[in-house]
DNA sequence: AACTTAGATCAAGTTGGGTTGATGGGATGG
DNA sequence: CCATCCCATCAACCCAACTTGATCTAAGTT
């Protein structure tokens, strides 16, 4: 059984989503879905420049969607699931109450 | 029990994304997951110009996100929580291979 | 120490998309 | 009909964010 998170803030709600809402970060999310890979790997099999990845890398590291780690001079990230799972829940707790019908105009 | 959802393509999975990385449409997500309302509510409540939250309306509605129904003059905007239960399905995917250890670069 | 490689960072250029104000169009009421 | 209300649409403007190419740093290598 998974742990109760707590509630996530509309904001960071808002973060996630927006990190996700790109299509280059979403290729990068669903490589890193199949395990960790370090940014030559990412880059050779994603096609881009490697300012380019490094920039999109950052961004879903801020809004914590990815974790990293060094070794040697190679840098390894990898997905946190922990993030996508709040992102979940923040959306489930959306559709609760919708179909409570609109007070008539008029 | 909920009936199994076929898995999102990619590219509708972004539209979602990307419909719902707006501070302002968020808003109006959030005031409508609590029921349908119509346009002018929707108007006042979150103090927009008409124009401005028209456009968002549209963007999420085009997304799959919300539904309308028109009476008399009043147009009336709710969730469609199906869209969001297949977002949700489609980040529950991206978690499950993830912790798979990289492939050491050398 | 000099060189190479992996990756981050920076500045300049470009563009997708949100904002604003005005106009258009359907529905109702007088 | 004519006026009014609700909402959508359009054109012009504006800006945040993505792209590109160059530079910088750190780790290894020789």
């Amino acid at each position: 059984m998974s742990v109760a998170t707590a509630p996530l803030p509309i904001d960071q709600a808002r973060a996630l989503l927006k990190a996700l809402a790109d299509p280059l970060r979403l290729q990068v999310i669903e490589a890193l879905g199949g395990g960790e890979r370090c940014v030559c790997d990412l880059t050779s099999d994603l096609g881009l420049a490697q300012s380019k990845l490094s920039f999109h890398l950052k961004v879903l590291k801020e809004a914590g969607l990815l974790a990293d780690r060094q070794e040697g001079r190679w840098i390894y990230y990898r997905l946190r699931p922990e993030a996508i799972d709040d992102l979940r829940g923040w959306l489930a707790g959306l559709g609760t109450h919708c179909s409570k019908p609109a007070a008539t105009c008029q």
